[in-house]
Formats: structure tokens, C-alpha cells, sequence
DNA sequence: AGAAAATCCGAAAGCGGTTTCGGAAAGTTC
DNA sequence: GAACTTTCCGAAACCGCTTTCGGATTTTCT
């Protein structure tokens, strides 16, 4: 191993040939004799020459880089998903060779700044943009700036670009027809703020249902709290509270159903047999909860490698309207969803009275 | 918005001044006037210009990026910490315009290249290592090649480089101690394959805290097993299996305790009443396992920013041997840890003579 | 007022690659 | 053996920005 990198112009000289040569021999340009051209190739990795991915990408007029931008976040329990995604990028684009720069900002206002810059310095020549808002400004700036881009996730409009997400609404209905089938009538649902789109896709899901299943639509049964365990947990409160309190519930996500659980328990009553529960997200954690947290599980493991083939697809000139990807949820039994039964009931009533 | 981004060229142009008076401006160098400086800089933002990062640092010759290595992981349970551990990095990189490059590996001979190759080629000018092997040949990789570096944990010889690291024998000194202190004998540890060197530590404190108490070095209390909650698990059923099993364990991650105490629940034991288990990490979400679990927390929360700061100012020519930081974990008491009893094991040996 | 010192900007070269173009040497055709 | 192709490489220009250097213009000093 050497000091200082090498470069085509020492390589050339070492070679007594000339710099354009030496490129275009390594480049595999027919107009170099093949003679020459493994000859060049040999002492380029003799030497463990690498071309300077700087000088080079200038020339090229490309950055052959995309940026992801970190979905902000207080909660450390909130993100489990990044790395696998990460991971998923990471091998779509290793295919080419291409870089993934990872960026995140403490506001939204940063973050626009934030994305202005990375695309106007010719850093990233496209960018996955993650957990959109309903009306998200980001997507508008993207569009701006013509700069090719894919979204993990929808907003309130979803036409006219390329995104990958999973169906909210329809893991939702899912998860309240199966309700339903085990004869709960007063059904609950614990919601992430709604400007976030997923939020307000699942509580679609979750009205379409009740609806259709002709229950009844008290809008106390509607909570919507803080996208945490904590939050979970005081939006449960306030449903146990309540004179009729539901009989199951389900929850936005897989950590906002644990704080859920926090609260069933915590009054004596257990998951799963006096009050259900649904999660969302199909955490492997949830296997270890108290108890297991039926879940509605989301193909999670190829999101990452999906959205960098689009994008990908996309710089290269796909119209991003083509590459509109929806998966499904898949309801995961473990042990937090059980049949409603009057006696359980007694057992809240009993609970209320002894409070 | 515009379309294309404008360059140097264009805004000297419109300005009426040739490109390297522009640049100087911008860059404050002091040979121009403050008048045409200012001019300058509003024209500048009033196009919205922002300099070719490619062009720029070319002439720079600095890459002005650092780079991470995911580590290889098979369990999606087992990274909860690289979002965070990015977004520390990313804010320490941020105060200079840094870029943060993620990459990631099949094997550990594609991560040798990927490595040689993303230092050579002049893509980062720095790397940061994560989850060290014992003797980890990328340390000498990145020695060879003179490329600035540190490391999130230690490797066994740990004198010459930078590194930020929680002290694992400590901890598991700290954990046995204080089961001692609850009068357990019987102490048994579940590791993962010591190729890992925060693996080693970890044991090695289990070792020295057993010695020091007088206890049993029953060489059955020691299981290695695989880095997820199935091994945790595993290892948990070959100590139940023991003619006489521990009444306590240490484990060296949650997320292996978490197996271990659907092992103990399965046979019909309590975690924290039959069989004591302590992890490690401090996750968030061990407040909702069954029981939630007690464990040996570690201050992950500022580990990025420690990190990104040390490897900036190794760039800045700082010697890495200076930067060596230590933190300890702190026993975190959840539920999982109760004191030992003659009537649990009364239950254990019956439950034996019942299977 | 003339010389000396400051002030401010343009010219030129360079960072390390890539691509177009032209021409010398070699090979082909009659 | 002359004319025509083909093969193969060097010369030159460029990507967009930075830095050094020199010189014209203005300011300051006596």
C-alpha cells in the first residue's frame, strides 16, 4: 500500500503513455489496441490505481450519488426501520457503483435548506424522501428542481410521481373486519398526528370499516396522540376512561400498541382477553412484548432495495409516474387478539366501580 | 427555481467581473473590495447559486466526507442503534458542510475492497468502524492506507487509534455484583461468538466479578450463542437443561435476554422471581417485554456526535491515540432482577422431575 | 506634484479526470 | 508502388472551482 493515491497522470508516465490514453484504455474504448489496453489495465492495478471519484464525476457531469434524508425523530424507539433500509439502498446501488449520502436536519425549515443545497451543488442526482406529511412542501421543491426523486410513503395527492408504500387503509380494514369476526362491536383506534399521510390513511381504513360493518362511529373512540410508546399509552388511558370503554383497539403503530398495553395492564386487565389489540408495522420485537402483539405486518425487507431500483430507473429516464409501487399488510396473529365475551366485560365494570 | 444549476461562469457574467474575482468574493478573501463583495454575494443568492461540490473540492483536493460502515447483520431485530448513531454523526459533520457516505458490505472480503476502494478513489477522508473483531483486519487496512479513522468500540490490542467505547468488563462486573448482592450463587452468562471483541470484554467482566465473589466457574454457565434473540433463547434452554441451572443470568445484548426469557416463560418460570436476567444496552423498549427486563444501559445517545467530533479532528491533525473515550453503563433496575430464594428452586427442581 | 504604498481585480495555471478530433503508422487494395 | 483504409495514439479542450501572481488604478506621504 502507498502514500499518496496515484494518478492517471503518474500511471501514464509510469506506462510512457499519455494521460487521454491511459483513460481511454482503462475505459474501454475500441480505439485502443488490446495489446496496449491490458497492458494499462495490468499496471493500473499493480499500482492499485483508483480514479479520483471527484475529478472524475466533474467530468462526467454526474454526481453518481443519491442522498437519503433521515426522518426526523425524538422517540430512539421510533426507528427501527432505517438501517434495513439503508442496507436495501445500499445494495441497489452498489450494483452501479453509485454512493448514498445520508443527511438529516433538526427542522423542516433546515430541511428544505438542507435539500436545496445537496441538489443544487450537483451532490446527489436524486433523493428517497421518507414518511411524507399530507400536503408535503418537499415534494414540491424536488419537482422545482427537477431533480429526480422517489417517496417511501404517499401524500394526500399521490399522482405524478414515483413512491413505494403499503396500504394503510387497507391493513386497517383487515385489522377491524378481524375484530369484527371475533364479535367486538366497540372497536377503537390510536392515531399518529394526521399530517402525517400514513396516519390519516389508517384511520381512513379504520372508519371505512366500521362503517361497513355498520358500528357504531363514536367519535371518542378516535384518539389521536403523540407517534410513541408514551403517546400510546396516555391515548389508552383516555379510552379506558371513557363510560363505555371499547372492548379492542388498533393502533397506528407497533410502538404506540406497546404503550397501549402499558395502560391495559396497569388497570389489571389483560391484552388480548378483556381489551384487544392491533398493532401495525410487524415489529420482530413484538414477539417478546407482554404478551405478543398481534400485529399488521408490512413486507418490510425489500422497501429499501425497491425504492433505489426506482430511482435508479428514474435518473435514467423513466417517467416516475410509472413507478408507483403498493404492498399489503398481513395480519400477524400472536396473542393480543381475542374473542369478545360478556364476562370480560364484567371484569371492566367491576374495574370502573372499584377505582 | 431554475433548471440547470448556475455556475461560477454565468454569475461572473451577469456580474459583469471574471470567475475567479467571484470566487474570492464569495470566499472572503480580503483583496476585494467589500463593495463588489457584497454585490457579489446578493447576486449570488439571488440566483440561488451554490457551488459545484465536485468542482470545488477537486480544486480542494479533500473530499470533505466521512464514511460509516453498516455492520452485517442478519437478525432486523439486532441494529436498533444506527439510526441513531447516524444522526449524532450527522450533526457533528454538519457544523463544517460535511457529507456523511453509508455504505455497506456482503462479506467481510467485499468490505476490505469497498474500503480500499472508497479511500483511494478520494471519496472520504475518513471512516468510522463499527462492532470490532477481536484483531480486525480493516484497522490495519486503514493504517496501511494512512486514512484518518476511529472506532466505535475497542479491538483487543486497543493503543494507536481513536475510539469510543462502553466499558463492557465494567458492566458486567456492575451486573453480576449486584446479583451477588441478591444473593445468588449460580450466575450463569449467555455471550456471543467472542470473534467479537465487545463479546470478549463482556465475559471477561463476568469471569473477573465471579472470581472476586468466590463463586462456581462451572464452565456449563458460560453459553455462546448467536448475536439474536433465537440464540439468547437457545443458550437460556441448554441452561434450564443443566442438572442444576443458574438462578440468574447476565446476557450480552437485550435483545438475547429477550430470548432467554421466552425460554425461561415457556417452562413455565418467571423471569425475576425463578431466574434473574440482566441484559444489555438499555433499549428503550425493554420496558414492555414480559417482565420488563433489567439491564446494563449504555449512554448511546451521544455516541455519534463523539465520534464524528474525534474523526474531524484526527483530519485536522490530531494524534488518534489522544482520542480514546470510556464510557460505563449504568444498571438500569426494571423487573427481571429479584433476589434468590430456596422456594424458586424448590419450583425448578420440581419442574424437572415433572418433565 | 511626484514618488511610494495600498487597493483591487484580471490573467494564468492547476486539481484529475473525460471526450472529441486529427494525424502518423500500418495494413489493404488495385 | 501509389492510393486508400484502417488502426491506434497524442494534442487540445473542457468540467467548475481555487489559488498564486502581477499589474493597473487609486490613495497616501513628503
Amino acid at each position: 500500500m502507498s502514500d499518496k493515491p496515484i494518478s492517471l497522470k503518474v500511471l501514464a508516465a509510469h506506462l510512457d503513455l499519455t494521460v487521454p490514453t491511459v483513460s481511454r484504455a482503462l475505459n474501454n474504448y475500441a480505439d485502443i489496441s488490446p495489446a496496449t489496453r491490458e497492458r494499462v489495465k495490468r499496471a493500473a492495478d499493480e499500482l492499485g490505481y483508483r480514479a479520483n471519484q471527484n475529478a472524475r464525476r466533474l467530468s462526467l457531469g454526474t454526481s453518481e450519488t443519491i442522498g437519503y434524508l433521515m426522518p426526523r425523530f425524538r422517540s430512539s424507539i421510533a426507528q427501527p426501520f432505517v438501517a434495513q433500509l439503508l442496507q436495501g439502498l445500499g445494495e441497489a446501488l452498489s450494483k452501479r457503483n453509485w454512493d448514498l449520502l445520508v443527511t438529516h436536519a433538526e427542522s423542516s425549515k433546515d430541511e428544505m435548506a438542507q435539500i436545496e443545497r445537496i441538489v443544487r451543488s450537483g451532490r446527489v442526482g436524486g433523493l428517497v424522501i421518507s414518511r411524507p406529511l399530507k400536503n408535503d412542501p418537499r415534494i414540491r421543491l424536488m419537482q422545482d428542481l427537477k431533480c429526480p426523486f422517489v417517496v417511501h410513503g404517499r401524500t394526500g395527492a399521490s399522482e405524478g410521481y414515483a413512491w413505494y408504500d403499503v396500504d394503510g387503509e387497507d391493513a386497517f380494514i383487515t385489522a377491524v373486519n378481524h375484530l369484527v369476526g371475533l364479535a367486538h362491536s366497540r372497536i377503537a383506534f390510536i392515531g399518529a398526528p394526521l399530517q402525517y399521510q400514513f396516519a390519516q390513511d389508517r384511520l381512513n381504513g379504520y372508519q371505512i370499516a366500521i362503517n361497513a360493518n355498520g358500528l357504531d362511529v363514536d367519535p371518542d373512540l378516535t384518539q389521536i396522540a403523540d407517534f410513541s410508546d408514551d403517546g400510546g399509552e396516555i391515548a389508552m388511558n383516555m379510552l379506558l376512561d371513557l363510560p363505555q370503554p371499547p372492548t379492542a383497539v388498533v393502533c397506528v403503530s407497533d410502538t404506540m400498541a406497546f404503550g397501549a398495553m402499558a395502560a391495559i395492564r396497569s388497570r389489571g386487565l389483560r391484552p388480548g382477553v378483556e381489551v384487544s389489540v392491533i398493532g401495525y408495522d410487524g415489529l420482530k420485537f413484538g414477539i417478546h412484548s407482554n404478551p405478543p402483539l398481534t400485529t399488521m405486518a408490512q413486507p418490510q425487507a425489500h422497501a429499501g432495495r425497491r425504492l433505489g431500483d426506482m430511482l435508479l430507473a428514474i435518473i435514467d429516464g423513466d417517467d416516475p409516474a410509472k413507478h408507483q409501487e403498493l404492498q399489503r399488510a398481513q395480519l400477524l396473529r400472536r396473542k393480543t387478539d381475542g374473542p369478545f365475551n360478556a364476562a370480560a366485560q364484567t371484569t371492566v365494570s367491576f374495574r370502573e366501580e372499584y377505582t
